[in-house]
DNA sequence: AGTAGCACCTGATTGC
DNA sequence: TGCAATCAGGTGCTAC
């Protein structure tokens, strides 16, 4: 489940249920899930009898913390990554699991799958390093520490600790289309093809405007629009359209029935009643309301 | 240094 | 009915 809100809602359900538990084996279902540890033993070898202490979450980037911030595990759902939790009537591994975790816990065994249709998200097991500015490194825990594999991306949109004036000056800066900004993880991590265009429309930006060309105060309502839109999204459960997006326990967020742009092509815009347009814009679709999202507006 | 383009995959849907 | 083309919530590497 890819933005933020699909994420948050994983990290949530991690935390309500492996929190504390030991690991006791791994079984990797596919190679490839553990493309960046050395080998899928390598991987299965660094985390086994590991305790899980935090589930924390960057943006779209998930990790647990094992052995008192000795070793991350980290996650990232791709395009289609699930995480499944079991704890009494365990099925037979999905033809999409890639990895199997068994845990032991105070209250019996439970089970763990990552199952990923896509195969663009991975697991893999690294080490910490300290946030430049000393402050927690995500949501989950107040540990001052990534993993490696995160260190390079912003803080995100719901952060307490992401410096507002700073993601104005990043997104000012740049010389493509605003939305392309909205979607460069290293300025505000999370934000991904949904809430770009949600924010967009929420904000009435142009998904094109140079960023360059757009005023402090268009791209302070859009950082707040971001903002607006990730944490209603956040209490609706994510957003999703099939079984494809899910919590732990399987269950669908209901933010799709909330999307005034995304996905909406040809349907009237909830504002003006103008028809919405679709393109691909950076190899992404696009909706905006060519009405309400005038190129070159000043505020 | 910053940016565009593409590669990485599977599966559902659409169109001929 | 069959088969090819298109599209999907993302990231990161390469080549300009």
């Amino acid at each position: 489940m890819p933005e933020l809100p699909e994420v948050e809602s994983v990290r949530v359900g991690l935390e309500q249920h492996v929190l504390g538990a030991t690991i006791a084996s791994v079984d990797v279902l596919r190679d490839s899930v553990a493309r960046r540890s050395v080998s899928p033993s390598a991987f299965a070898d660094a985390i086994t009898g590991a305790s899980i202490d935090a589930a924390v979450r960057r943006g779209k980037f998930l990790w647990l913390s094992l052995d008192a911030d000795a070793v991350a595990l980290s996650a990232h759902l791709g395009m289609s990554g699930q995480f499944r939790v079991y704890r009494d009537d365990v099925p037979v591994p999905h033809s999409h699991c890639r990895a199997r975790f068994t845990l032991t816990t105070a209250n019996g065994p439970i089970t763990l799958d990552f199952l990923d249709q896509r195969t663009f998200g991975y697991l893999h097991a690294e080490s910490f390093v300290h946030t430049a500015d000393g402050l927690a490194g995500g949501l989950g825990s107040a540990s001052p520490l990534v993993p490696e594999s995160v260190a390079h991306i912003g803080r995100d949109a719901l952060d307490p600790a992401l410096v507002r004036s700073t993601v104005l000056t990043q997104w000012r800066r740049g010389i493509r289309g605003i939305k392309q900004l909205l979607l460069d993880q290293t300025i505000v991590s999370g934000i991904g093809n949904i809430y770009a265009d949600e924010a967009l429309w929420r904000a009435r930006v142009n998904p094109v405007t140079p960023a360059s060309a757009l005023t402090g105060k268009a791209t302070g309502g859009l950082l707040d629009a971001t903002q607006q839109v990730m944490g209603e999204a956040l209490a609706a459960g994510g957003t999703s359209f099939d079984a494809l997006y899910v919590n732990v326990n399987g269950e669908s967020g209901y933010f799709d029935r909330a999307l005034n742009a995304y996905g909406r092509g040809g349907e009237p815009c909830a504002r003006c009643g103008r028809p919405l347009q679709r393109a691909m814009i950076g190899g992404r679709s696009t909706h905006w309301c060519a009405k309400c999202q005038p190129v070159g507006r000043r505020s």
